[in-house]
DNA sequence: TCTCAATGTTGACACTGTCTACTTTGTTGC
DNA sequence: GCAACAAAGTAGACAGTGTCAACATTGAGA
């Protein structure tokens, strides 16, 4: 009976690479270690990936795509000014609610884009769904026109919400002692002034 | 004579750790590449630190140093609103003149704070800099009345800063293909939504 | 049935951080 | 001057890593 619970070596591997990742961070993912977890031997997993960094880009690989599809899932509103916001609370629930897979995807040395072009793909569809909503949306200018001005508002907010997870979840802001209410409210302020950039109508 | 070329050993331990991180990145930072480099046996350097996280700590706390002095170093204005936009010039300037070290401080996975206290004493000096300098400055309130919203502020400005700067570096953005020209707009755009977010008066 | 490719195993190599034990060296106290 | 001692450097070992090469198993197609 075959598939009925014998999941192939390769897709084993990459749950448990996500399980590592998940308990312990992606230093802590080597191609050993999860062959022992898996209770094969150490070489096995060379027969399906190249090496640990073809396995670290399937795994960056789908958290883009999972990335993307709870963007796309968000709440939605006809009001193009609010459906942004709601892609920003999207972006931000995903970065505060999966942390070691958002540090995964923007806070990693990735490996080399060149030699994994499905990585590439899927962190390309992630930002052309910030992209092409903003292209309906009418922000103010800021005065100097330039063509192209929707992909530099994208990577205005892109940038600006990536920033905020990004010193959420760094070493370094545990220096500053901030206590969980103050993170929120950090959050809400940086939407309210984020919408003044942007200059709501 | 003593002293008169002879660094001692933990002094030419740091300078190479920088140099190798200038070269090849944090990741091919390693305790018995250094020793070869500088032609001393593999445990020379535990004589000076206790261990590779202690090296990368120190290194750490002297790139927050330089970065600081970088920002009080900057272009002076009399105008507050201003001299906060020479800051953010400044901040810009860091990053992307010194990427390898501006990642090291805020995209690498820091050796746990509690044991390095050095390098908590300098991130956090850095980060006051902004902090103070922010609590002269009067910026329009977005609405909730709080306290301490000049570091909520600082919060922000660090983010979008940082998220922009982050963004540029990261392995992410070679996915999108922005030429040099591009980025340099992107860049002022984003210093132009930054005043606007702020209300410049 | 023979063949062959896919899959998995075993062994080896060079590299890493780190522990322990030893040697050298320079300074201090007597 | 010399003994003692701590600091600094060396040498060897161990477990862990990624990766290469050689071998075994197996299952499907000719």
């Amino acid at each position: 009976m075959p598939g009925l619970e014998a999941k192939p070596l390769k897709e084993r591997v990459v749950e448990e690479a996500f399980k590592v990742i998940d308990e312990s961070g992606v230093d802590a993912l080597s191609l050993r270690g999860i062959a022992k977890r898996l209770g094969v031997s150490h070489q096995a997993p060379y027969k399906h990936f190249a090496s640990r960094d073809h396995i670290l880009a399937e795994v960056v690989a789908r958290s883009f795509r999972v990335f993307s599809n709870h963007l796309e899932n968000r709440q939605r509103s006809s009001d193009g000014f609010e459906d942004l916001g709601f892609m920003g609370r999207a972006y931000l629930e995903f970065a505060l609610t999966k942390p070691l897979q958002y540090r995964l995807m923007f806070n990693t040395a990735l490996p080399d884009i060149k030699d994994h072009p499905d990585m590439l793909r899927e962190s390309q569809r992630a930002f052309s769904i910030l992209h092409e909503r903003l292209q309906s949306v009418p922000l103010s200018d800021p005065g100097d026109q330039i063509e192209e001005s929707a992909k530099h508002d994208a990577m205005f907010i892109w940038s600006t919400l990536h920033g905020c997870c990004s010193i959420l979840h760094s070493d370094v802001v545990k220096t500053l002692d901030l206590t969980a209410r103050e993170k929120s409210t950090m959050l809400e302020r940086m939407m309210i002034r984020l919408s003044m950039a942007l200059g709501s109508h």
